[in-house]
DNA sequence: ACTATGATGTCCGAAAACGGCGAGTATTGG
DNA sequence: CCAATACTCGCCGTTTTCGGACATCATAGT
């Protein structure tokens, strides 16, 4: 596991890699930080594409990422983040909207608890789900940074 | 075999002593009272480096003891009892922790028994042995004395 | 010998609590 | 009367908590 650090406009933000790709990006004062950070070590090579597909988000500049990832979660975890990559640059669905991607229409709040377990966001654009009254209602890295988020996609659209 | 009584925080306490040192010290309701009481005559001098020290104990001025002592068991529980003289004040171990260090780590249940029979409370600390998930569990004094210890050397630790 | 017992600890399953929700009713204030 | 807000309740996967079953070892009785 090798890890990275950089600013963005939203803060510092922590990446980290394995053998097979993205595994984790952190917020700076994430709720839930990953465990077993010991044995991390700082690489700045095994982290340059996805540094390089960041700097081009924040730029304006990119729109999908295109990244080899490897993340552990259960089935539905994993369903509900992958489905989450489907969701069009600049555009928000509703968790409702996302359960009923997903297969489910009615784990409404299980989707919320999966978007809340994220590992990669920005990534897989958890920020583009908000509740169905509009209102943004939660986020990982801060209510703010959500709405910062948002408000660029609508810019760079 | 002289013996002594006198008020602490705690009760009433009974100290026992024979020729060669410190015998047995019992609670007001002591679950296994010692036996064979008829023959023994108080006595202030022969116990008093016993009670001295015990003062300075409840006083928060000592953290160890230093003292003759003199007790039967068995193999097992001698090697238990004196093994509680290794914890440091103002720490607990659990009982599994205990039993590691005793030499016998699955005899888990079998120091907790030991630890019932310690005819040397507070000079020994069984006090400071307690469940693996944090609960006191039990003691001969009774659970509120034995909480009351631990806060006791918690504070003047 | 054989048995029951204790100041435990671990494991496993059931049950309850907990979320980044939504829809449907009250309730309030213009 | 209309809207915006507040509350209640059902929903669903995950996490945490809780309780019972069992392993395990030295003792004290029988």
């Amino acid at each position: 596991m090798w890890f990275d650090e950089f600013k963005t406009p939203i803060g510092l933000l922590k990446i980290v890699v394995d053998a097979n790709g993205l595994r984790f990006v952190v917020f700076e004062n994430n709720k839930h930080e990953p465990p077993n950070q010991q044995d991390w070590k700082r690489d700045r090579s095994a982290t340059r594409q996805v540094r390089e597909q960041l700097h081009q988000y924040f730029a304006g500049e990119r729109k999908e990422f295109d990244l080899e990832t490897s993340f552990t979660g259960t089935d539905f975890q994993q369903r509900t983040w992958q489905m989450l990559a489907h969701i069009p640059f600049g555009q928000t669905w509703s968790y409702g909207e996302l359960a009923k991607r997903v297969g489910s229409p009615k784990a409404v709040r299980a989707v919320g608890a999966a978007n809340g377990r994220n590992p990669l966001p920005i990534i897989l654009p958890c920020h583009r789900v908000i509740g169905s009254n509009g209102k943004l209602t939660g986020f990982g890295g801060g209510l703010p940074v959500k709405q910062w988020l948002l408000e660029h996609e609508e810019k760079s659209a």
